[in-house]
DNA sequence: CGTCTATTTGAATGTACTCAAAAGCGGTGG
DNA sequence: CCACCGCTTTTGAGTACATTCAAATAGACG
């Protein structure tokens, strides 16, 4: 499996692997195994990775860059599910794991690198590497205490407290993502969002 | 492995093997080491299986009944996450995982029977037996996508919507729970659900 | 039967929304 | 490099939906 192309992966599949590390341990074998299935893949701004009604092949890792998943209403509304930057991990989970039309879309909101891989190849490499299905259990159980998380604070606080919790538990993101999207994911108008923000500023300026 | 105790097993935990047989498939000796780390445990109407604070023990699979996990707001107000029936698993996956405090209370709507097991043991059991690790993976899964769903239509849709989405997909915990719990786990007050509900009946008679 | 809780109904309040318009910002092409 | 165009953000006014508070009714449980 070694070849001279060797030397070339860690550079780009090095934050992967390393986020893979932090849970499960991989042998130089499996390491080579699983990067044989990776794809690098550059996404422009505004670009679609998946589109809603299409299947959903791949399950992306974002390099760099950063990616919105949301829902189209049947009015045309955009209701923004939830966002990937460097380091995390993205897809329309339904569509990959079913193989149906997906449900959202996903579309880059800045220039991004993912690396990617296909549904097919994903389901060959847990069997064969048992410690990946470990990996991908751990991980999904993160996301679901996360999920958890925003679904009582969706239901128990009101907007301005919501908006809150978001900025303060990621700052980063809060700098970076335009309002509008922020808005759409706390589940208010961007309309309200400029109000609440305006407020904080003013009650900031009294303390 | 095989005792005179097999052949009481089937019964009680008939449902939790069949849930599982739905996803991976288990041999005779799988089963009897599995089984081994089970216990069977009856919970009163209104009795706690988890109380926020105190660590997360346990992961249920319910066997008969009816539990609720809830969480409670500084200012004291209940918000109802989920709720569990027969064949369904539930627990603070928080305290569970990671040992924690719990952040959630679970509690029985009814007279509640449960296959429950430890933290220690899952974990062991896991590496064991790798088809469990997979099986957990796939239950996760599909618990991330109904939780995904339910985020969009918290954020998209209103009171009534969301109300109505509910009793199409559960129809059979719509007749079961008490609209009070209903009403939190939508996240509405019981008097908004009561009125909402009034307005269905009315305009269900007009045509 | 009596108590306690759940549900219903009413009236007043408030939070977030819609619609509309102005100001700000960024990207594109001349 | 600047000017223009489109999109985002801000601000205002009026509205709608859900909430709070209060009281009456209905049901469940001992």
């Amino acid at each position: 499996m070694a070849s001279v192309f060797d030397t070339f992966e860690p550079a780009m599949y090095n934050l992967i692997l390393k986020n893979i590390a932090r849970h499960v341990e991989l042998t130089a074998e499996e390491v080579a195994d699983f990067t044989s299935i990776l794809q690098i893949k550059k996404y422009r701004k505004r670009q679609y990775l998946v589109q809603a009604g299409d299947p959903c092949r791949y399950e992306y890792f974002i390099n760099s860059g950063c990616v919105r998943q949301y829902h189209v209403s049947e009015e045309g509304q955009e209701h923004v599910i939830g966002f990937a930057v460097e380091d995390w991990w993205t897809s329309d989970l339904y569509g990959f794991i079913t193989g149906q039309p997906s449900l959202t879309n996903i579309d880059a909101l800045e220039d991004t690198e993912v690396v990617q891989f296909e549904r097919t190849a994903y389901e060959d490499i847990l069997l064969r590497i048992p410690k990946l299905e470990r990996f991908f259990r751990i991980i999904l159980q993160r996301s679901m205490i996360t999920q958890q998380q925003r679904i009582m604070e969706n239901i128990s606080l009101s907007a301005d407290d919501r908006y809150c919790k978001f900025a303060e538990r990621y700052p980063q993101l809060e700098q970076r993502l335009p309002q509008k999207q922020i808005a759409s994911y706390l589940g208010i108008t961007p309309e309200s969002l400029s109000r609440i923000r305006r407020q904080r500023m003013e009650s900031l300026k009294k303390s």
